[in-house]
This record gives structure tokens, sequence and C-alpha cells, in this order.
RNA sequence: GGCCCGUUCGUCUAGGGGUUAGGACGCCGCCCUUUCACGGCGGAAACACGGGUUCAAUUCCCGUACGGGCUACCA
């Protein structure tokens, strides 16, 4: 029985943005199905695009979602360390046990030689110069170079990178899990650096010596790499690690609602919608960014969400907790094409979890949107208020929003629908309504409702007339829940006061 | 440009050699209703195109078009 392990490697530069927690999502849900283990690896072997707090904001945002790794940077695991900057030491070896077998071989030629060649090349109408088995031929490394202006250059101490020693006229041949068979031709494949100057793997070969050592089965990953996966074909190949090798499994990207191309983070803006996880700070305005969390979503929707990007249960369900997603989840249920994303697709998963959230924990997950706006009460107060709401919120931020009048007085009162409807008749059976409020023995929705329904009957009164004026005296708009209900929570002094107020101002207008 | 991948309603998708091509979001209409919602019911809306293969193709094959990705000492 073999071992399922996957990892989701990301690589600190930057806030992961939600393809990458799409990505982190599906090697999750493939782990827990199988009963393996989820794995997170930091892939900073590039210090020229580090960005400090990236890692701990892939750690947050793992966090949100509830996709915790069981192995990892600040979680530990058998396989460790995580982080590939404090693997460096070992990859040198690697890549020299390479150069030995004639796998790889030192390339010696500078960055600014080979923008150069390119450019030269490009002067010869040849725009696609690679480092390949055939243009290797005219360049300075191990395999045109004589043996001793070699090892001249690496007692000297010239600048080096390993380069992947790539065979002629072989085809590269591998089954993709949701893509099936996918063939390469090597002539096509470039020599790639596996070692740079500075010492440090390319992500070639650290993903692979990496994967290798964690024992990864595995690798989920996004489209971006499936023409690089010949390359790690032929390195697990050169390692003779073919036994052991991972399978792979590439996922379509993701899309921008409209347009060309795949979802970027300028979109955010551009929609006016999430594109990240969580808020990110940077110090420059353009660069920073709200998330998810900020625009109101709760995680296991927005999880919901990003797990239909891309797959489908193959059945009619949509709503899916994550134990759901664990359980239902499989690779060939896996798109083969890209998916637009759809915000108000994702905004209808979150008014579904809105609707079927427990009032006590839904009131909770208000809070923190609720004190952002400096409005002071009680838990109790506030998740009865969402309990009314809830039907009217799509995003968690909507409680305090257009819920704001539970927690304020009124801001703004809907002038239009106040001179439609009062005049001298309608405000002396206002006036007469407060006094029934003030009195009223009970004060439930119920009592409230069958008490003044009756009184404005009895006095010939009509509803269409009465109730919206209430309804604006105690919100201020023609929109909202139940007026009894909304009485009873604001409380009888509250209602009065609001009552009275509005008379004094609906003579205003 | 080269290589690789893809293409079912506007969007996410189910399906698969013979179906009234199913669902969801969004949109429209009706119902419910003191408003707005929620909910219910109904509607418009798709197999990119051209060749094969076949009794039969949206489904299989090949082209074309279109879309996407890659083409760094970035991941």
């Amino acid at each position: 029985m073999s071992n399922i392990r996957v990892r989701f490697a990301p690589s600190p530069t930057g806030p992961l943005h939600i393809g990458g927690v799409r990505t982190a999502l599906y090697n999750y849900l493939f782990a827990k199905k199988m009963g393996g283990t989820f794995i997170l690896r930091i892939e900073d072997t590039d210090q020229g695009r580090y960005v400090a707090g990236a890692e701990d904001y892939i750690i947050d945002s793992l966090k949100w979602f509830g996709l915790l790794p069981t192995e990892g940077p600040g979680i530990g695991g058998e396989h460790g360390p995580y982080r590939q900057s404090e693997r460096k030491a070992m990859y040198g070896q690697y890549a020299l046990q390479l150069v030995e077998n004639g796998k790889a071989y030192f390339a010696f030629d500078t960055p600014e030689e080979l923008d150069a060649k390119r450019q030269s090349e490009r002067e010869k109408g040849n725009h696609n110069f690679r480092y390949d088995n055939v243009t290797r031929n005219e360049m300075k490394n191990s395999l045109t170079l004589s043996k001793e202006e070699v090892s001249r250059r690496l007692e000297n101490g010239d600048a080096y990178t390993i380069r992947l020693n790539v065979p002629k006229d072989e085809t590269v041949t591998f089954t993709d899990l949701v893509r099936g068979e996918v063939s390469f031709q090597t002539n096509e494949l470039d020599d790639k650096v596996l070692l740079k100057a500075d010492g440090m793997p390319t992500y070639h070969l650290a993903n692979i010596v990496d994967d290798h050592l964690m024992e990864i089965s595995h690798v989920i990953r996004g489209e971006e790499w499936l023409p690089s996966t010949a390359h790690h074909i032929l390195l697990y190949q050169s390692f003779g690690w073919e036994d052991t090798r991972p399978q792979f499994a590439h996922l379509p990207l993701i899309l921008k609602p409209v347009g060309n191309g795949k979802l970027s983070k300028r979109d955010g803006a551009k929609f006016n919608m999430p594109v990240f996880p969580l808020k990110w700070d940077a110090e420059k305005e353009e660069e920073s960014f709200l998330g998810f969390r900020e625009f109101g979503f709760i995680p296991a929707a927005a999880i919901n969400f990003l797990a239909f990007l891309g797959w489908n249960p193959g059945t009619e369900q949509e709503i899916f907790s994550l134990d759901e997603l664990c359980e239902a989840f499989s690779i060939e249920n896996i798109g083969k094409s890209g998916a637009r994303f759809d915000y108000d697709k994702a905004k209808w998963f979150n008014q579904q979890y809105i609707q079927a959230t427990e009032t006590k924990a839904l009131g909770k997950m208000a809070m923190p949107f609720i004190a952002e706006k400096g409005f002071g009460t009680s838990e109790a107060y506030i998740a009865s208020v969402c309990d009314l709401m809830r039907d009217r919120a799509v995003l968690l931020t909507d409680f305090a929003e257009t819920g704001a009048y539970f927690f304020e007085e009124v801001q703004n009162y809907d002038d239009q629908n106040i001179v439609k409807r009062w005049d001298d008749d309608t405000k002396a059976a206002f006036n007469k309504t407060i006094d029934l409020v003030a009195n009223m023995p009970e004060f439930d929705a119920d009592s409230l409702e069958s008490t003044i329904k009756s009184f404005i009957k009895d006095n010939g009164l009509k509803m269409g007339k009465i109730f919206p004026l209430i309804r604006i005296a105690l919100a201020g708009t023609m929109k909202g829940p139940d007026v009894f209900k909304m009485i009873a929570l604001l409380g009888r002094p509250g209602t009065i006061g609001r009552l009275r107020k509005a008379v004094e101002y609906f003579d205003t207008v």
C-alpha cells in the first residue's frame, strides 16, 4: 500500500493569490480523501524575489480556510526542513552527482554573454534562442571545453551554473492524472539551469530533489507547470528515481471574469472583488489588497466556491462543507479547461452559508464588521440582528451596512415615500399607534402584530399607508425585515423614541 | 514565432455514438407579501467550424479557428 503524500509549495514572493489557495485546497482534499499527508513547503530559492511577511501570509491564509498542513515550517515533520533556503546545502551535491554521471554539465556562460547571444540571434532573425542540445555546442561549458580548461575555471572560482544535459531525439511521455497522456520531444527542450551561480537550485532541481526526499506521491499543481514537466521527468530518470516518481496532476487555471488571460491581482480593484484570501498591506497603495475575509466571506463558503472552480462532484449537490468536500473529491472530476472567476457565484455561495449558519455563530462572524463601524453592543443583540437580517445578507459586511439602523439612529429618511403617505389623517393614526405601542402589555412580535393590525382595521385605516411609515421611522428606508420583529428587537423605548423623532421629521418633509 | 494544453447556455458545469442535451449563478416573468429580501413556479439561453469514421456524431479521429500556458541563472 503506497503512502499518499502531497505538498503545496508556494514561493513567498507576495500575498498568496486565490489560484494558489485553490491548488492548496485540491492538494488538501486529495490528501484527506486518501488518508494521506498534506505538506507545506516554502520554495524560497530566489532571494531576489523574497518578500518579507509572505510566508506568514501563506500560513495565516491556510489557517483561515482551515487547510492546515500536517508537515511544514513551524509545524514540524520528519522530512524537514520545509523551507528550501534551509535545505540549500544539499542541492549542490545532487547537481554534482548528475554532472558525474553525465546527466548534467557545468556552464560558464555569464548572464551577460547569454543576453548578448540572444540579442545577436534576434538580429539574425532567430527569435527563440535557447540553450539546448544543439546550441550548447557553441557555448562555454564542460561539454565543449577541454577537461583542463574546465578544471582550471573551477579551481579559479569562475562562476558557473549546472545545466541539465537533455538527450537528443527522444520522446518524453507521461500520464497526467487530469489530462491523460502528454508527450514532448527532447529536441524541443532547453538545457534547464539546475544550479544557479549563487549556489541556489532552480525550481526544477529543488522541486525534484525535495519531492523525492519528502516522498511525495502526487504533484498537484497549476497548469503553468505542464511544459516543464518534461524536464522533471528527465530529472527523475537522471537520478534513477523513476520507480518512486510522483504522479502529476495539472490543474486548469483561473481566468479573468471578463476579457482575456488569467486572473490577476489587478482584477481585484478592477471588478471590486477579492482575489486574495486576506488583506495585504504594502507600502504602495496599489500593492495593498483586501481579501475574501475583509469582503465579508465565510471561509467555508469561499472554499466551497473555489472547489467548484475546476472541479465538480458529478452530482447536483453544490453546497459542501470541507469534510464533505474531502469525502467527495476525486482527481478524475477535475476539469481540463480554464475557469472564469465568477464573483456573482462566489457571493451566492456566501449567501447560502449565511442562511445556513446557526444564529450565535453568525453573530460572532459579523461581530468584527460591526465593531469596525464603532457599533458597540452585546453579542446577544448582534446575534438577534443577524438572525433578523440574514435573508437579506450576502456578505458578512451587510449586517453592519444595510442593518446599521439597528445599531445607531436613523441617518437618512426616504423622503419620497414619506411625502406620498404623510397627511393629517395618517399623522393622527401614527400618533395613536405610538400610544398603542407605548402601552402594549406584551412586547413580542406576535402581540404587536395582532394589536396594531386590529387597531388599523378597526379604525378603517390602510395598512399600506401606515406600515411603510412606521418602517421608515424605524429604519429610514422602505427595505427591511418584518416591522413587528423590528419593533420587538428595537424594544419599547427604542421604538417609541424613533417614532416620536420621526413625527417631527415627517412634518418637515 | 515554436512547443504543450484546451473548447457544451453570458458564466461554472453534467452528459456521452441514437437524450425534449440536465443542474447552478446571472437575467426575465409570475406567485408569496406591509417593503426589500428569502422561498416557490416558469422562461429565454449551449454542444466553435470543416472534413472524415459510422445506419447514426455534440460525443470517436483529423484539420482549422479561437482561447490558455510555457518559451529566465522566476517560481
